[in-house]
DNA sequence: TTCGTAACTGCAGACGATTGCATTTTTGAG
DNA sequence: CTCAAAAATGCAATCGTCTGCAGTTACGAA
């Protein structure tokens, strides 16, 4: 197999003995050219297969119709709907995606944002990695005027476009049913703590439990480094604690589901002895032994609405000033919450 | 925030007064250049934050460095594990990678070939859609000389390079293991018949079933559109068989899935009433209860040969004849499938 | 001082598509 | 049959980068 070649105009218009210019009007069916020459031409190129070569009308109009994604990982459900999103809107109006993922690496996310740029992407849509706590090469992207949004794992400084969840009402949902249910003693797994996410959601934990009455206490509040070790000593040191907590929140579905597995391997009843709930409704929430009460997060409508955006924004139909898209979530109740009413 | 302009060698030139040749020289760090003017042109190249544009250097070459990929949908954790692959491989080796989804649909495939043609990608992984049971689109790739490798959804007959799991071997594997069980009357539930893994799989179910000497029953082979209410109601159609029988080997793992949880609903215990077995081993696998048995496909490593043998038939490294890469398997046996020991 | 050679740098054309302007061809009127 | 206007087509420059070749310096030797 040889390296494809593409048919160009050139090809064309020696077949036909025309002028590459008459092929670029004909193919843009261009008023001033003679009916009979464009039929011939449009005919000529459909049977040569002729298609455009996208990078020389990109280089030539300076856009590239692209756009750069950056998602700390794919293989996340909630990343691959997102993208899913985009992609879809993204298409819909002519516009190509190029993916990366940082792998949760700020070094790879830089790296990430230097290729997108040398390729010429008309703008990006990107989410931090966790490492992310140094905002210099989005300053740069910022000064150097290439348009971009953040979307989910957000820095809130930086005056660009920025959809997010409303994680601090998600995670008060979630406590408050934690707390109508009866439980007053509830842990809040967090992860690490200069994460978006990590902020913003203990905000609404410690919001519902002010709002309950219930004082704030520095030993229910647990830090895992997300990794699955991580998670199951989270969970064995949750069980030491004296007395034994009502409840669990869990900072995203995929700790709930290690503390979950640890705590059955254990012999822990969940929810009678102790309630537990998660965050972002993955797919393995609801299949779960038993199913996990989490947070409904749309991640295609947060991928759809951030490209919107976007491509507004260089379609010069969204005004240039930043905006701030706020996503509300849904409170999911299952089982694994239903603490106190099991044990009536 | 105005469409970002960057910085070319022009410019560069200009405030150097040098010609635009010498700055191309002094970043290729060419041998023929005085090194002061080298290091003056690579500190304001530096300086001025210049990025190469890719577009202007593929037009060039006539090579992107990009590579793309078509895949059914995203959101699935195995192509998302391929694809994370391809990517981190792709990258490795200084290339783009550019990744459609058909959502499962044909007219979709052909029109993200054509993008990604007139894109100029340098060559094409593919996984072919559910509605994909033609292939001129394919074949007219091949003709055009468009290197493509295909990955996992295949066509056999098409003279290309292919990737593939050992489908058949690793149904033989789990209907193995059931047999082993002491099951003998096994529902093989496929989806729907003309695509790839469904024939392939099969073939190992009736392979085990043959050497075990069980015969081969008709009314034991199930089809669903792979839609929930579709395996659902093959969930259903099951526990009308008469007798019911001993064990259900689902073609990928989210029928499983469904089907345990109608099972589940309705009072059948798993895997006491009757045992159950998927394919793929997605995260929802290990987290069900009971957990599932099921058949690892590392998606991952898939994705990773795939963009391997393409790059290296580009680099000219591979032979240009196509070649087919199979992979096997392994069996997950989990608590799903221990129907006769836990009646013991 | 002159010349040869090496060292350095610039010119111009190419990649493929597009478009303002110039040129050619056609057409019809006088 | 001539000529002007109108219609059809071609020329050339552009986007940013690269490179073969030609041109320009500098330097040492004679």
């Amino acid at each position: 197999m040889k390296k494809g070649h593409q048919v160009t105009m050139k090809e064309i218009a020696k077949k036909l003995g025309v002028s590459v210019s008459t092929i670029s009007r004909a193919l843009k069916d261009s008023p001033e050219l003679h009916p009979e020459t464009k039929r011939k031409i449009v005919e000529m190129a459909k049977e040569m297969n002729y298609q455009p070569n996208l990078l020389a009308q990109s280089l030539r109009i300076s856009r590239s119709k692209t756009l750069g994604v950056i998602v700390p990982e794919i293989t996340s459900h909630f990343f691959a709907s997102c993208i899913s999103g985009i992609q879809d809107h993204a298409n819909s109006r002519g516009y190509n995606v190029i993916i990366c993922q940082s792998n949760e690496s700020l070094d790879q996310e830089k790296a990430n944002i230097r290729t997108l740029v040398s390729s010429q992407v008309d703008g990006l849509l990107i989410s931090l990695s966790r490492e992310t706590n140094r905002f210099e090469h989005l300053y740069d992207l910022y000064d150097r005027e290439i348009n971009f949004v953040l979307f989910d794992r957000v820095q809130e400084d930086i005056p660009v476009s920025k959809v997010t969840f409303n994680d601090a009402g998600g995670a008060y949902q979630v406590v408050q049913h934690l707390l109508e249910n009866g439980s007053r003693k509830i842990v809040y797994v967090s992860g690490p703590e200069d994460l978006y996410i990590s902020k913003k959601r203990k905000e609404g934990y410690l919001k519902a439990l002010k709002e309950f009455g219930v004082d704030e206490d520095q030993s229910l509040i647990k830090i895992t480094d997300l990794t699955e070790s991580g998670n199951i000593q989270v969970a064995k040191d949750i069980l030491k604690l004296n007395p034994r907590p009502d409840a669990v929140f869990c900072m995203i579905d995929p700790v709930a589901v290690d503390v979950l597995t640890e705590w059955k391997a254990q012999g822990i009843r969940i929810p009678e002895d102790i309630a537990l709930a998660g965050f972002t409704n993955n797919p393995t929430a609801a299949v779960v032994e038993p199913p996990l009460t989490t947070v409904s997060q749309p991640g295609y409508e947060m991928g759809k609405l951030a490209a919107t955006h976007l491509l507004d924004q260089l379609d010069g139909i969204a005004s240039e000033d930043p905006i701030s898209i706020v996503l509300e979530t849904t409170l999911v109740a299952r089982k694994s919450s239903q603490h106190f009413e099991v044990k009536k």
